[in-house]
DNA sequence: AGTGTCACTTGCATAATGCAAGTTGTTTGT
DNA sequence: ACAAACAACTTGCATTATGCAAGTGACACT
């Protein structure tokens, strides 16, 4: 039958776990973003500079709003972005990645690799390929940024043929 | 109401398109794999030297048959692995990555490193570190088991602390 | 005070998932 | 030759997740 139900009390400061499926740190990283919505907000936040639930929102790829605040709320809860409601303008809520949401630019930065060298997409083939050269120029760019909360977009919409020629050149 | 059902014809030996969400090689990677179920998968093919359903089924995380059957399909169709059946037992069917399947091996390098650091998983942080430490000989080695057909499984099943202190070190 | 924004909820139809049981084709044991 | 065992799936059905349109409440702007 084997019934998965633990829930783990915390104990002496440590676990707080759930019952995963097995001890594989991959099987566990698909439980936290292993579906359609998750990494693609976490894209946005990462080389989009996006913050706000209307920018999610309108990201081109067409979530669902109620979606879209179920993901950020898993998100949150699994320590991977932290959202903050603005000083300025009490109705917005800024996103942000924490560390751990940007250390996840490794795989979208991959994902991006295999996708465009894979299949057809609107990146240019020449631009993934000197990304793929400079993984490590680009991964430190994308955390500088981060780090800086510097907005500037790393990358474009990717829509169509629709490209910045110079976006994700500067580093490279 | 929005129907997304393009089929388009192959046209000059080209499109078979299906529709995606956006161009965004990101998004276009998830509708193939951006689910629980599909990296594990690849994972088993690639570094447990898994390959017939059985085994994937019994691989410790708990899918359903129908549900495997239906990921051995969609990945099929998306070029990742083939399926063969087995001359000397022709019950059996034989699953291989194809070199759009091994070429995912980054990305699960990526998010096996991530989830090991992030998470409390059943795999031994030295030895995750050090293979952070030497992705490209990883990779290298995935990519030759591949390429000779070894099925000699490269890393264990993390169950729990369950770990063979060799595995993943041989090329390290 | 009134209208517009923003970040969500809610209700409901449809699709995906999980589980147990059944089916088909192949091999193995007697 | 025949029955039992296997491997790889299907099928039926309950549960859950997703997608869509519409609605809500807090805030802001004029």
């Amino acid at each position: 039958m084997q019934v998965t139900l633990v829930v783990c009390v915390p104990v002496r400061g440590r676990s707080k776990t759930k019952k995963h499926r097995s001890g594989c740190p991959v099987s566990i990283s698909l439980e936290m973003f292993g579906d359609r919505w998750s990494l693609l907000i976490v894209r946005d936040l990462m080389v989009r500079g996006y913050r706000t639930f209307k920018e999610f929102q309108q990201s081109g790829e067409g979530i669902a709003t109620n979606i879209l605040a179920d993901r950020l709320r898993r998100l949150e809860a699994a320590g991977i972005i932290s959202a903050e409601t603005e000083e300025k303008d009490r109705r917005r809520v800024s996103y942000r990645l924490t560390e751990k949401g940007i250390d996840l630019a490794p795989v979208l930065l991959e994902m991006l690799i295999w996708g465009a060298r894979h299949e057809q997409t609107g990146a240019p083939c020449e631009l993934i390929e000197e990304m793929a050269k400079n993984r490590e120029a680009i991964l430190a760019e994308v955390r500088r940024r981060w780090q800086e909360c510097d907005p500037t977009p790393l990358l474009p919409r990717f829509d169509q043929g629709d490209l910045d020629p110079d976006a994700g050149r500067r580093k490279g």
